[in-house]
DNA sequence: GGGGACATCCCCTAAAACGGGGATAGTTAC
DNA sequence: GTAACTATCCCCGTTTTAGGGGATGTCCCC
């Protein structure tokens, strides 16, 4: 930050009444310098690479290029800008795209003008401001990949481990080197595995092991 | 709730101080009733599911039984029950395995009194407390599966296709009559495939292709 | 109008995997 | 104490893939 303690801001929002709305707000805080108000990611866009704002607070839906595409381009080039989107929208779908893309922080629009401010604030320092509501979601999120079934995980240990192998690309033969064991062995644990996923192939078991995580 | 307003919570923690602590802290507040404090998820776990507090405060670490696999436990049972880990641990890895297994919120045992009670009101409303920390930590999460590199989508539309045929376990006589074409093609395709992908075999394409998604 | 992706097909040989047996030994688990 | 699961190894014949070629026609781009 240029002057220490000051939160240089860019608002993104296309309608013109929230968009005053939220530079009257933060005009109320002391440590916070709004340096631009934009309609459009494309207007907004080269102004935040080249003022290079501490925060900038964005819109989803915009007329144009979308809110989530412009955080995008924005953290291709610059990663470490901190981004909190502003929206009304809060279906899981929307969320985790603008997550993904890059966005630090997610505030429903109906938020107080403090917990705007607070998540500036918040997010400058490193945090993640989410609106109560959105980070359940994600936890939520969270919870439901953590006990999808996970039908490897009835695998025994060293089957899992030859599965893995197998998913690295490697033949039978290296898998026994690696593992100090025959090829032979390795073709039995292979045998076992489809049959305990239920699968015909060792490449099924291998699409099913790897798309149950993360 | 009982009494509308009460919120009854229930304390796991191995540490004495800190459980007593704890247990003080909560008795501040009028809302707040403290129903039982227990040293690990063995004692703790019968009194979780019999007496149904509104809020269950858990540590990690833990003699015995892990916090997170004692929040399985109770999410098994009563999925409905709010569970806030609040620990030291601040590795990604713990703190994803914690959500997986269905914790509602996570707070750093250095939080101050206030936020752990804050926390209670906000989960047993549906929120997700989260230190800054721990946020911007899923945060980044969402952004790294959001930007790892897909080298499939540089696939063309057949190739996908193929791919994911191959996947689901057809062999290439199979994915040949699905699409209406020979198998000579699939094998081509197998081929570019690989190849592009940077791959030794159409078993690592596979893994890498279904693991680049979520 | 040539260079590039795309989609399609073909050949040959060798390597790898599959199907379906069988076998031993250790360790839990009821 | 025996049944069930694990981990390990072996054989045979058949099918499927891999490796490494080559080929044709369609687009599209510059």
């Amino acid at each position: 930050m240029a002057t220490p303690g000051i939160k240089n801001v860019i608002v993104v929002e296309d309608d013109r009444g929230l968009r005053e709305q939220i530079v009257e707000i933060l005009a109320t805080a002391p440590d916070i310098k709004c340096l631009g108000a934009f309609p459009s990611a494309e207007s907004a866009l080269p102004q935040i690479l080249s003022k290079k704002p501490d925060v900038v607070l964005m819109d989803i839906k915009l007329p144009g290029m979308s809110g989530i595409q412009c955080v995008f381009e924005i953290k291709k080039v610059l990663p470490a800008m901190q981004i909190v989107m502003v929206t009304v929208y809060e279906d899981s779908e929307r969320i985790f795209r603008a997550l993904k893309s890059g966005a630090n922080g997610y505030l429903v629009k109906s938020c107080p003008p403090e917990q705007l401010l607070a998540a500036i604030r918040d997010v400058s320092t490193g945090g993640a401001p989410m609106s109560s509501h959105i980070a359940s979601k994600v936890v939520r999120h969270f919870h439901f990949i953590g006990t999808s079934p996970k039908e490897s995980e009835n695998l025994s240990p060293r089957e899992r481990e030859v599965l893995d192998l197998l998913a690295s690309g490697f033949i039978y033969k290296e898998i026994g080197d690696q593992l100090k064991i025959s090829a032979e062995t390795v073709r039995t644990y292979v045998k076992n595995i489809c049959q305990k996923m239920h699968v015909r192939s060792r490449l099924e078991a291998v699409a099913r092991h790897k798309s149950e995580f993360h």
